[in-house]
DNA sequence: CCTTCTTAGTGTTATATTTACACTAAGAAG
DNA sequence: CTTCTTAGTGTAAATATAACACTAAGAAGG
């Protein structure tokens, strides 16, 4: 059968979507890359991302290429810059929309293979060397998480549903590189009033088990549109 | 002669550039728009733009595009964001990556018709009906704007090189929409220590006038990099 | 049961920042 | 010389931020 050909008037530079996937262990904020499978960079580690298709917007495109290549299920998905360097792919110009992404580490198995390539989790701060200019989309990614998070309550989609104060300041703390008060920290996001207590406390440490807490979205979202500015 | 066509094995959308040009006058924030002269949307006004072209980068494209429809000098040109929605221009599927610009509306003729097409500012309070998605866009525009305005001296783009402490905060009270205090907001603009004192006055005006500023630019650079935040 | 170890949980004080607020001075116009 | 308009200036109260250390709980191990 032969294959359609597609032809237009003028050269037009192909669209990709790429998407920096964040989560958060214990210890440090990590990145989901996959090995390439093929020329160009073959074997080299890459952003998940593929073509858009005629019938998807940007975002659909984003979601459809993280659940083909990652299986995650993605929390927060936010278009983050669009890449247009003439030479970022070797084989043609193509113009890429990158993402990123917050998933729950824990709620996910660490690796997730869906289509013989393999995927796995990098901590940011020691990443192999990338395929493409996916290291400058990705040094792009982590500066808008770290302005982000400061302004919008985005880290508790790292974070388990129910987390204690320890886990959420160890993710800012992760985030931002410095380390915070511990009493001011907790005036701070208790005083906000976005927290709910819960009846839970955590299970399985060596030690005082701490409270469980959950965040309060739909508080969030009601006080949002009354002005309301997040701030850590 | 024939044209030449560019075939390719799957299909892919057109990509242009799209920007959302503001001025500033002594009472509005100003769009510049361009009125079209074919279909689809003839007559309407739409956002400066055009198709991005192989061997151009997307901030050349939109520096090119603004040069061409425009004819204006860019003082700051940043992009915005990338809009892929899929019905977004009727002809066929066109992903727009969309940039603003800020001008300073005083060094440039009100009209700047380049190629037979009407240009105009309109007032970002009473736009008219926009071709396509531009009002979508230009929205977007003005919420950025608003919001980086407040932590990025971006707001000197916008004013002539030499202007008055009144003018500053009135760009400040219009775009961010409420009044400032006049002391306070001197104070802290002046204890930023980003504007040099000229020993020049404004002119032509019916009362007392006022002591004339320019912003220290590479000042603010230097600073900037110690981790100096500027913020009003 | 007692000791040890680790983290949970909690207030106060000093400092810095933000807000609110009103008058005199300068200069142009008539 | 009067009027009009904007320039230019300081202080005090309220609020927010930053610094800082101990007791309590609970698991582990002897």
């Amino acid at each position: 059968m032969m294959a359609k050909q597609y032809s237009y008037r003028y050269p037009r530079p192909a669209i990709t979507v790429d998407c920096v996937v964040f989560g958060l262990d214990e210890e440090d904020l990590k990145v989901l890359l996959i090995q390439r499978g093929s020329e160009p960079f073959r074997g080299d580690w890459a952003l998940p991302g593929g073509f858009v298709q005629l019938d998807e917007t940007l975002d659909d495109a984003a979601m459809r290429e993280l659940a083909e290549e990652t299986g995650l299920r993605i929390r927060f998905l936010e278009q983050l810059y669009s890449f247009g360097a003439i030479e970022r792919d070797p084989r043609e110009r193509v113009v890429t929309v990158a993402y990123y992404a917050l998933v729950r580490l824990k709620e996910h198995p660490l690796q997730a293979s869906t289509d013989a390539r393999d995927t796995a989790w990098f901590s940011a701060c020691c990443l192999p060397s990338l395929a493409f200019d996916h290291q400058h989309i990705l040094q792009t990614a982590l500066d808008r998480l770290r302005s982000k998070v400061r302004y919008q309550p985005i880290g508790f989609e790292l974070l388990p549903q129910q987390f204690t104060l320890r886990q959420i300041q160890q993710l800012y703390e992760t985030i931002l590189g410095r380390t915070l008060d511990k009493r001011n920290f907790r005036k701070k996001l208790l005083g906000m009033g976005l927290l709910v207590e819960l009846d839970q406390w955590e299970t399985d440490v060596a030690h005082r088990a701490a409270r469980l807490y959950r965040f309060d979205r739909r508080k969030y979202q009601r006080l949002s549109k009354q002005g309301f500015n997040f701030e850590i």
